[in-house]
DNA sequence: CGAATGTGTGAGAACGATACCACATCATTC
DNA sequence: GAATGATGTGGTATCGTTCTCACACATTCG
């Protein structure tokens, strides 16, 4: 590998000359500048990111911290994420979790120690522990997903738009509407969009069973076996609404196992829009969280933290719903 | 930061003990090693990446390139890539081309700059200049997809999956099979595949017609309009294959929207198997390229690599075939 | 005309680690 | 009791950068 020093001697200025060329700062003559030119680009020379970081501490390099990059959500935000990241010269250094609670915590100094500028954290929970170590880092942390205390963070309009789409529901005429979510760890998921869907069948003086309620584990079987669940009532719901998109599909899969006409019979909605979701059958009615924009504003909003550290700042982010047939 | 020189004087040992004792080489008597391990627990340190990778040469960091982390194929490689990586307590720096080929060539060199320790290459095309930028790097490069001159990679079994493909749907009883294909810029998926198509068609003496072959971009909207292309055509085919999944769920809906019964009316089979596509009417025909595994795979090659230089090497990947409803 | 400013350059000290080397101590062996 | 080898330790060079300083020379200005 060539370094700075070779470039120096070959261009016959010293190291210091050809560093201020590179960074721009300080003083060097229109000669020196070309010669340098000149060998940098005979010679292929790029500069050696260790040595820039050990001696600038900073890496250019942002670590993203999320459960598991195989689901389409997770893969969308990333694109988003990338897509800002590129634009500013950034590189993106990615862990991780599987949903294990210890790797999210043990990963934020970890990164720290690969001297991360910034980390993105897609959360699926809120643990002490995990503020803690948000609130010890030295470099800015920026939280997707849930609502981080003393956190600069993104969330998703889990409240807003759960209610939006269970209001829709009743102005569709169900009235029996039940419920699939997820357990409480994930406080996102788990309690505002459950409490969204409560409060919004209390308002409208509508039953809430506890037979109707089921929670899954975000899969795709899951969503099957919850649904079955439900389905054992011995009142029967009118509709579900399904908290994830995964689990809505295997819902449903379970309902046309049964023969229920899908909406006639029972109508469902979700939230969350996988790309396939348009080619299955019913077409589910959703709400789009829009993943790639939630990831392109997160990272701007790290990306002004980066310049000047100033206060921690929260966001709520937009949602769309897409009507579907499933109603 | 705490650095190794404060852990040093906390423990009133010198720089160097400490490091060997993080290190595991050389000697360093019972007492010190209890005193450094208090000290360094007590105060969390960890020692500075940069520092020793500009020591070292080493980052533990392995850099991938790929065209799209948003897409299935790709995000489930890059779960069974993160795997095996974080087996070997790698890291992963991910940078995507967009499918734009100058970055291909571009983030060789500048992952180098970056002393990735290794680089994972998923390739979608074999052009020289990216060949001759392998051929130049000071790291490993192991590519996955492509059958890349000279260089480690593993391959999809394109031409054999296809070939057993096609001619299930030939057992089947299909005989005017048309073929929805990709440009031949990527020559595992672009030729290979339409190769092992028109062999197969040939071998049974079956009719190879210029209307029945149409191409899209990867995309599920391509797909439904090569699907349109082809059924303009005056004698109608009986089937189609198509080289993605994506695609195929494009043509599929291009057929249903027409009100041909599947597969009744018309045959579909294609490859690569989507999480979603066992839950869409019908269930596709498929093959299995078991993305996760060729990443896993593909990484071991490289972490093999990484201990000794040794010749490259050329593997094959293994594929099932899922026999869906769609045939 | 001397001082102040602008332009251009290189020497050398960091940054935080590792690794080679020299040296000290102690036990073992012939 | 001298030689040998295992054990333990610290000094110092080194990795490839950036950055502060000191200094040299030109030009401008009061």
């Amino acid at each position: 590998m060539t370094t700075i020093n070779d470039i120096a001697k070959l261009a016959n200025v010293s190291r210091s000359t050809v560093s201020r060329h590179l960074n721009k700062n300080g003083y060097v003559s229109q000669d020196a500048q070309v010669r340098i030119d000149k060998v940098i680009k005979e010679t292929g020379y790029l500069p050696s990111q260790s040595a820039q970081s050990l001696r600038t501490k900073k890496t250019g390099v942002i670590g993203v911290i999320l459960p598991k990059i195989s689901t389409e959500t997770a893969s969308r935000v990333v694109e988003g994420i990338n897509q800002v990241l590129q634009e500013n010269n950034y590189q993106m250094l990615l862990t991780q979790t599987l949903l294990n609670k210890e790797k999210e915590i043990e990963f934020i100094p970890l990164l720290q120690a690969r001297h991360v500028d910034g980390i993105i954290l897609l959360a699926t929970n809120t643990d002490d522990a995990l503020v803690n170590e948000i609130k010890k880092a030295k470099v800015p942390v920026v939280v997707l997903g849930q609502d981080m205390p003393e956190t600069t963070s993104i969330q998703y309009p889990d409240y807003d738009a759960t209610k939006n789409m269970v209001n829709y529901m009743i102005e569709q005429g169900y009235r029996r509407i039940s419920f699939i979510g997820v357990p409480e760890d994930d406080p996102a998921v788990g309690i505002t969009r459950k409490k969204a869907y409560l409060d919004t069948l209390k308002e409208h003086q509508l039953p809430v069973k506890k037979e109707w309620i089921a929670y899954g584990d975000f899969s795709i079987p899951s969503g099957y076996e919850a649904m079955k669940t439900i389905m054992g009532a011995k009142q029967k719901p009118d509709a579900v609404f399904v908290v994830t998109d995964n689990m809505a599909v295997g819902a449903m899969q379970y309902l046309k196992e049964n023969n229920l006409q899908l909406p006639q019979d029972m109508g469902i909605a979700t939230t969350g829009v996988s790309r396939l979701s348009k080619y299955i059958e019913p077409i589910l009615a959703t709400i789009d969280f829009q993943n790639e924009q939630a990831g392109m504003a997160i990272t701007k909003l790290l990306m002004e933290q980066l310049v000047k550290t100033d206060k921690t700042k929260k966001i709520t982010h937009t949602y769309r719903r897409l009507p579907g047939n499933s109603l």
